[in-house]
DNA sequence: GACCCTAGCTAAACCGGTTTATCTCCGGCT
DNA sequence: AGCCGGAGATAAACCGGTTTAGCTAGGGTC
């Protein structure tokens, strides 16, 4: 089964190569009957352009990418990412390359080798880093990028980004109005920007905080919950970075002894399942517009819009069984 | 920033273009102090040849497809792809050309697509349907094809599968040696191949066996349950096709009072996070290892190999705290 | 020394598009 | 009538590779 070619177009039509390419990409230089004919036949032959060809001719390659480094077995737990791009799909109509890798190092070069390949039209940043190398390559590359949930403006990128400090702030006034006053937070990664922005906000609005280093799996959320809890003045409430740390710190507890939420309260960062089925009180974003939003955001500026920041909406929290007032305390 | 082409390399190494091809691409034709001289040249410039001119010249497209059928929000919470896709990144040296698309009918113009337009070596197919029209699309187009998770043999392509009959045959027997007699399934969708082969699998080792459709999310799997418990004869263990759905049905019948495992056992199919913190005895598979597989054969039949069949190692029941003795009757 | 063979290379065609230069009409204007 | 301009089309170059046909020089054979 052969597939047809602009040149079969073009003996059918009994015009030229150039005529056919002028006429399907609607310019002007063809009659209208003739690009009425051409098209006809076009749709007659079934035929399809090879985005190969395409980009070849330096045109587009009708693809974006996202890189993703993980330890690719890590990945399966992370929904948030797959919300994330199944709404980038959504504003999309291009096609979508992906691909995990497991290290920094290779991160770059793939970016590198996408480009120089001609693969991609442009790309998606995710995890920034606090002084990421990317940001510069992209620009260095000429290669459209959107920042997705930096912080803020970054270079001469366009950035999709949500207000980490403001949301860590609600959560610990939301925290603090049912009195609490000793409130710890089990971090993420303290190389991404957004843990550096949550520890900023978290250390400016908690009087007498603590703050634990976890890397977003449940064992480390287990082994920090373990932690603060046994110290000699444990804290009244914990704020986790992700869900799959909070829903082990909750086991902990449970398994400790520390009735939940009468004695300790618990918030996850990013709601999910997991959130809903733990009854967790969970700081809420709707992860699907953020990655639409961020689509959008890409396909403007590959399309030669000047790079903007668009600001996500503040993350909701959703107050459920896992936060109350605290214990002992004469609540407000 | 101009990226070096094979012209740039020919000119640096004072030989032809097509001298530059040979030379690099390690075939015969050239002296070998012509191809040193050449990839000295290529290294130094930084060389990276063009996927996309490559393809041109029907070569290939250093890229697989995957098409994934979803209502797009409903795509996060199904963590199985993402371990799936993981899987197959940890074995593929190419991209993935990842496209969720909202209906069958998109799904096969994108395969048709893909095809015509030179943009994939090859394509995952999954969520077979009983009479799946993409696996003679696939012999027709002459596009490589893996059918992942079917139920053995399809057509002319090769196929990656676990074998549900067997996987759902002993779950029923575990079932049973508890002494559990009244059994009920919540299914997935009814146009799933494995949807059938397990409702085979169920009817023939289940006496007295209900099976209620479900779609795979937490609604469906709480309304079922929910119409399970308040029959007249309700059962005392359901197997569900998927996490989600049974954690929904823990869920209910703890709203109805009814206690687990004492009073009902609930199984859950695939394990996650999810049945890992609702403590639910899930039949759990290497999915990570399956997309590792998928993708081996993927390559091998792109590489020219004829298509075979794979069969993955038989899911394991984990059995947590949602499973025990039958109620009332006298356990084995 | 004439002949042939082959290693090593170049030139050119090709893949399937886009784009530009060129060429040919045809109509309008003076 | 002669000139100009523009619409409509074509031929050809180009993108960056691969591949094939053809050329040349050198060595071996008789």
């Amino acid at each position: 089964m052969k597939r047809p070619t602009i040149k079969d177009i073009a003996a059918a039509a009994g015009v030229s190569k150039g005529a056919v390419s002028l006429a399907l990409n609607g310019r002007a230089g063809v009659s209208e009957s003739t690009r009425a004919r051409v098209l006809d036949v076009a749709s007659a032959l079934g035929y399809r352009p090879s985005v190969t060809a395409r980009a070849l001719s330096s045109a587009s390659a009708d693809a974006v990418g996202l890189v993703l480094v993980r330890p690719p077995r890590a990945l399966g737990d992370e929904a948030f990412f797959f919300q994330l791009i199944a709404g980038m799909q959504s504003e999309m109509s291009c096609a979508l390359l992906l691909q995990v890798v497991a290290s920094r190092e290779e991160e770059i070069a793939l970016y590198q080798r996408w480009w120089a390949e001609h693969r991609v039209d442009g790309v998606f940043l995710v995890d920034l880093l606090v002084s990421d190398p990317r940001v510069s390559l992209m620009s260095s590359l000429g290669l459209p990028a959107v920042v997705v949930g930096g912080s803020g403006h970054h270079g001469s990128l366009a950035s999709v980004w949500a207000d980490d400090y403001a949301a860590m702030t609600s959560v610990v006034e939301h925290l603090k109005s049912l009195g609490h006053r000793r409130i710890a937070r089990v971090a993420g990664l303290s190389s991404l920007l957004h843990t550096v922005r949550r520890d900023a906000a978290f250390a400016s609005s908690v009087v007498d905080g603590v703050v634990v280093a976890g890397d977003y799996t449940a064992e480390s959320g287990a082994a920090a919950t373990r932690d603060l809890l046994s110290g000699e003045a444990p804290p009244t409430a914990i704020v986790y970075d992700n869900d799959v740390m909070a829903v082990a710190g909750a086991e902990v507890a449970a398994s400790l002894g520390v009735s939940v939420p009468s004695e300790l309260s618990l918030v996850a960062w990013d709601d999910s399942v997991l959130c809903q089925h733990g009854r967790l009180t969970a700081l809420s974003r709707d992860t699907f517009a953020f990655g639409a939003r961020a689509a959008r955001a890409l396909v403007s500026v590959i399309g030669g819009a000047s790079p903007t920041d668009v600001q996500d909406v503040l993350p909701e929290l959703v107050v459920r069984g896992s936060s109350g007032p605290a214990p002992g305390g004469s609540a407000p």
